[in-house]
DNA sequence: TATGAATGAGGTTTCATTCAT
DNA sequence: TATGAATGAAACCTCATTCAT
């Protein structure tokens, strides 16, 4: 009798693997494009080439993709703010270059925005949204809080908020720029930073 | 012969007129919610005390419902706003009146400031929409370039995308606040106008 | 203590009986008009300028007032059909007679027609309809036969066949005619008339 | 590297079209039985032995069933007609015929009789029935016509409404008949065709 | 005599998901 | 690795009907 070989050879996971890496693509895209619960398998499907069943060969579920895609994107997102929290930089270029990294990323990786608004996520998916949005903020916060400790901030400044504040900036300009051309956003992106650091007050000061 | 008297007095009317109101202000609260199209019949029924089918009587449809509730309050948005533009006051207090409206109105009104996200919304309604969007973010602009003429901003000032910055800023704190106190909002929306009127930084300058 | 007088006297009974054949024209117009099933109980309300639910202080349910309807004209055609059988005339002129009292009367009342398509009628309906139908029928037979005997028709002529034949026209008819006006039915019906008393061929005969 | 093979051989192409076929065969039949408003997806479901959602892995709308089945069953009514329009026969045979294949058509794909009854269909279907229906009516009338240029008709004959007596026949002879066995219907035909030809009167001629 | 308000059954449709092939 | 075919739950909506007023 012959030997029963292994099933799947490493090639072939890794080619598998791709597969899966397109298929969680597409779910991000037909995901950050119509929000997760007004896109469907199909979509997802189509952007494939392939039909909805077929789908569930790389998927457990919608949510479980829409957990997956999350994960990756907010793995990205936090990576980039903890490399820039690690960069020695004036407080003003740490927010100009964490905005522009935020709206930039949003370009490809709408999804994780999305993560920030608790309408249009399933219950299911919240609660790791929650905590990967959670440590996003925290990074920015703790980016504040250095350039607080070094005065660069206002003595009145509070991390929190301006926090918020700085994300609601962004997820908004997402919102309405989103068609836009990348140059276009890059625009944006620039005076929204200087309305946040300086605001929009002639200078008196 | 006798006097044929009108089929439906005023007071019923007024009584039918009411309950409308109240179909409304519940399909109003669980578009804010939910978002108009997770948002079920079933859900405003369910707040009504009656079944989904019954709130047919008072609506033609879930999107006629949409429409109205987002012409009601998209009214109440801009007319709040038309009489902060008419006033005499320094630019400063009007951006923080105008905050303070707009989150306090989206307690209540949320569903205006869905508005301002494409998504979330359905076709037929978009148009009107953005129609009443506009005009609001026209509202503001008017109040920008009035502070500009006398030198109340900055040079490099951009009113368009000022606006919409303002905007983003209002519209995220609905997302975050939204459950919160309403002592808490004032709170934030103070803070976020001072971010947005005086900026984060420090006074070197 | 006052005499209980009775509740309802001639007078009001002779008002309420003028209402309810005022529903029961309402009605059979709607039906005539959509259908059974098409016809909606707000259609027949509103030609009445009232509500739905006040029809059923007048009718039992949608159905009974189909029933009554159809027995009502149904028993119109029956007596007209029954004195047209008893007159003394040619089988050509009681043919030409019969088809446009048929088409005239459906004009009005539409409903009948209806009874002789199954189609269209609830099952609660359909035997006494059938009944309706039958006995309709058998009048256009008796008239048919007593012409035979007179050696009026063809040798091979079937009562029967003939009967069905007939009302096929004229049922046919009204679906096409329905909308014209009056003068121009009579026209159809007369040259209907000609066609099914002396065919189409030309006179070899 | 491999070729890329069509994703649907030819071969499940046409099972797949079996299927579909028989899908609206169903809802053929079923339209027949009832009307289109009466059918329910239910009903067609059900003689499929699927569930009624199931439906829409083939269909996109009850509606565009019905629009489906009716342009198929008026385009083999019509082209049946057509050929018999060019042949060289006399108008007697000819008008048997034709009565013969509506009738024999009827049985199977009644649906098309419906389409001249303007009852009975939603608005959305109407124009391409009723110019389905035009163009059966304008063949009936082209055949009359040929016929009248050979002095086979009476001279005050009139195509069109003789046209719609035709159809009047025919159709009615459906709704009676409908669920009699073929033979039976044959011999209708027939006497309807000699009534029509011959007129019912006996031969003053 | 009619209204206002609701019910509840049933209809069409969508869609995530399953599974044999 | 994907398809074809179906499921079943849930959504929006319609409408005959009921009943207190």
């Amino acid at each position: 009798m012959p030997l029963k070989l292994p099933l799947t050879s490493p090639y072939k996971e890794r080619k598998r693997d791709r597969r899966r890496d397109q298929v969680m693509a597409a779910a991000a895209a037909v995901f950050a494009e119509k929000g997760y619960h007004e896109a469907t398998t199909k979509d997802i499907a189509d952007r494939l080439g392939i039909l909805p069943g077929s789908l569930y060969y790389y998927i457990d579920s919608k949510e479980a993709a829409l957990l997956e895609v999350c994960r990756r994107h907010g793995a990205v997102f936090n990576a980039n703010l903890q490399k820039l929290l690690e960069q020695d930089l004036p407080i003003a270029d740490k927010v100009r270059a964490g905005i522009a990294l935020h709206l930039m990323n949003n370009r490809l990786d709408l999804v994780y925005s999305f993560a920030f608004s608790h309408r249009a996520l399933p219950d299911a998916v919240l609660p790791e949204m929650r905590a990967l949005s959670r440590e996003y903020q925290r990074l920015w916060e703790a980016i504040f809080r250095r350039a607080m400790a070094q005065g660069e901030l206002r003595r009145d400044f509070d991390a929190h908020v301006a926090t918020r504040a700085l994300l609601a900036l962004c997820n908004g300009a997402i919102d309405w720029y989103e068609k836009k051309p990348a140059a276009e956003i890059a625009r944006i992106a620039k005076k929204f930073a200087g309305y946040f650091l300086d605001g929009i007050l002639a200078d008196a000061r």
